[in-house]
Formats: C-alpha cells, sequence, structure tokens
DNA sequence: CCCATTACTGACAATTATGTCAATAAATGA
DNA sequence: TCATTTATTGACATAATTGTCAGTAATGGG
C-alpha cells in the first residue's frame, strides 16, 4: 500500500474551450522559448500543460494545428504590443524611439524572434498577412500623419528597423557572448544607428 | 517483363571516404537551404546523395553527426569566404565597404542565415568557438592594424554589421515581401546605414 | 434532479524515423 | 590471380511520434 489513498480517482479537471486552449498554447509557447521549435512534440506540449495528448488532439485537431494556432496568437500579442505603445506624441524623433523601442521589446521577450525564424525556416512565412496590415495600419494611421516625411522613406525605415529588431533578438545575446560584449549591447548600438538616423531624416 | 533487363544488378559506386561524406554533406546542405532543418531527416538526406540510410550511418553513426558535420562544414565555408575577402587596402572607408558587403553576401547566399538561425534555435550556438576565433581574426591581424580606429570601436561596430547582415540574410526577402519592397531593399538599406556610420567614425 | 453535451482520459493502432546486421561487391595490394 | 579491406546495400529491429476510439466524468440547461 502505498503512503496515499489507493483508491484515489484523480479530480478531473474540465476547462472551458477557450481556456483549456489557452492552457495548451501557453505550454506550447513556453516550450518553444525554452527549447526551441523542434521540441515542440505533441506529448511534451501535453504533459506541459497538465494534459494526455489525446486532448491536445481534441481541442486542435493534429500537432499542426497547435502549431498554426501558436503562430497566430503570438503574432497577435506582437502586434498588440507594438500598437499599444506607438501612441502618437508630438516629437517625431521621440515617437520613433519610442516606437523602436517597443518594437526591439517585442521581438526580443517572449521569443517572437524565435518564432519568426521558426517560421522562415520552415517556409510558413506566407501565412503572415496579419503582419502586413498591422504594419500598414502602424505606418498609415499612427506615423504617417503625424510626420512631415514620405511614405516611402518611413517604409524603409520600417524595414531597416525591423530587420535589425529580428537580427538583435534573435542574435543578439550570442553574438554578445561569442564578441566578449556585455548583454543587450547588440540592441543599444542598433537602436542608436537607428536614431541618428531618424533624427537625420527629420532635420534635412 | 519489363522493358529493361530483368536482370540488371545496380552498377554499385563506391566512392572514397571522403568523397562519400562530401556527398552525403552536399546533400544534406541542399535539402537544408531548400526545405529547412525540419527536413533533414535521415531518409531523405541519404535518397538525396542517391545512397541509402545504413551507408549514412555507416559514414557519420547518426543523423546527429551528420548535423554536426554539416554545421562544422558550413561554418569553416562561411568563415573562409569572409576571409578572403577582406584584403586590406589602403582606404579603411572602402575596406569597410568591401568587407561588410562581403559580410551580408556570405550571410545571405547558401543559406549561413538559415543555419545560424538553426543553430539559435536548436541551442547549439555554443559550438562556434571557431566562428569566435575567426572573428578575432579579423578583428586584430586584418583590420585593427591598419585602421585609425580603437579595438573597442571597431568591435561594436562588428556586433552591429553582423547582427544586421543575419537579419538582412535571414529575414530580408519575406519582409520585403511583407512590406511591398523590392527585392535587396533591405540589404541595401543596412549597408547604407552602416557605411555612413564608418565614415562618421573614421572622419571624427 | 435528470439528461444532453462534451472535455477529458487510457489504451491501443498507425505512421514515421532511427539504428542494427549480415551479406555483397568494389577497390587495393600481395 | 587471390585475399583483404571496407564502402555499400537490403531486410529487419527498435524507438519515437502522431493519431484513433470507446468510454468516463464534469458542466449546464431543462
Amino acid at each position: 500500500m502505498s503512503i496515499e489513498d489507493p483508491a484515489k480517482p484523480s479530480p478531473r479537471l474540465r476547462r472551458s474551450p477557450e481556456a483549456a486552449k489557452e492552457n495548451i498554447l501557453a505550454a506550447a509557447e513556453a516550450l518553444l522559448v525554452e527549447q526551441g521549435p523542434q521540441s515542440l512534440k505533441l506529448v511534451d506540449v501535453a504533459t506541459r500543460a497538465g494534459v494526455v495528448n489525446a486532448t491536445v488532439l481534441h481541442h486542435f485537431g493534429s500537432i499542426d494545428g497547435v502549431q498554426t494556432a501558436l503562430m497566430e496568437r503570438m503574432v497577435r500579442q506582437l502586434v498588440e504590443k507594438v500598437l499599444e505603445t506607438t501612441t502618437p506624441t508630438g516629437d517625431p524623433v521621440a515617437m520613433a524611439g519610442i516606437g523602436m523601442t517597443a518594437m526591439f521589446d517585442a521581438f526580443e521577450g517572449k521569443g517572437a524572434a524565435r518564432l519568426a525564424a521558426w517560421l522562415e525556416l520552415t517556409g510558413e512565412s506566407r501565412r503572415l498577412t496579419l503582419v502586413r496590415e498591422a504594419v500598414r495600419e502602424v505606418v498609415e494611421t499612427r506615423i504617417s500623419q503625424r510626420v512631415p516625411v514620405p511614405a516611402e522613406i518611413l517604409e524603409d525605415f520600417m524595414l531597416v528597423c525591423i530587420t535589425m529588431a529580428l537580427g538583435a533578438g534573435l542574435f543578439g545575446a550570442t553574438l554578445e557572448g561569442l564578441l566578449g560584449k556585455p548583454a543587450g549591447r547588440a540592441r543599444e548600438l542598433a537602436l542608436a544607428l537607428l536614431l541618428s538616423r531618424a533624427e537625420l531624416a527629420t532635420a534635412g
């Protein structure tokens, strides 16, 4: 006999469909961030979420369904996070600084850059029309009307900014280690470089 | 009966160990570039190389052995490619331009950026002491002695440069598509940004 | 309280991927 | 020519991963 009561029928927890999915996706996201995309195994995700694999399949149909849902969730979170910190102020340069900082934060924290890299490697980056729309909204609605800069140049600037934010978010820590630089140096330098450019553009 | 001679004993091809490994690694690299790291299945690599999986295992021991060998091969190629195009000239700014262009080329072509992302995602980026040594050699031996800039600043510059080269190499094409920009625009803008900075640094 | 719905589970089937092994055949040297 | 070595192979064994299904148990509506 064990110490525990032998006849212990596990108090089965029943969530709402939304809560169940949320629980599973949170577990999947944690695994993605901690161990990389190749560790997104069905059983691992289920175990992490405190359920069995059949439960995961019940809600998402397949492991691909989990991955797709996770992608959408993370993209949505990223976009919201950037948008909510992109409230227009009077000063264009200060605004650029705030917006870019928010972007760097978003890509670095919670593994958004890792997710983007995963999408890129698996060739699933086509599904990102959501991102396209978000970027367009940021450019047209939030920045373009306030800043005396042609949309063309603004888009170019966004392109460089996102490229650097992704690069810094994904490789920053490793590169800093390889070069013996303090943590956060890549991000710091990239932001400074971009900001100097922003000042130039608005001043000219 | 088939059209072919029914008793056709396949003319078995026997390579030297080196050639056999090279053949397999080339196939693996092609698969990595074309379809991403998760397509590096034992059977797929073998089929692509025109052999059976047992042959691959004979030479590399396991699929991990293949991946490790492929990593080392690609890193070596990348380092060589960068080093060979980093021949010092008289003009520091021109040198910076040439060196950075070479770096961007190296990371973009043949999926070096994809490899780096893969290493990052799989958490294998520690093995990159090879890269560390190469970077140090570039900084100390090839640049530092020729350019009147403190090593500190030079290292910072390398950090940003590599970050951007990786970002552009990995995400450039997709981002350009999402933003409706012409191909190569991210790389172009990044290089321009870095070059303007290099001019500033050497002028100051 | 009772019933219908459905989230959840355990056990098992199916599929896929990796690895083993004895036998075969291509090169090399004696 | 003959023997040794070993790159190569097919068939098979093992493991890992995904997916199926009938049954169980929370939950909410009547």
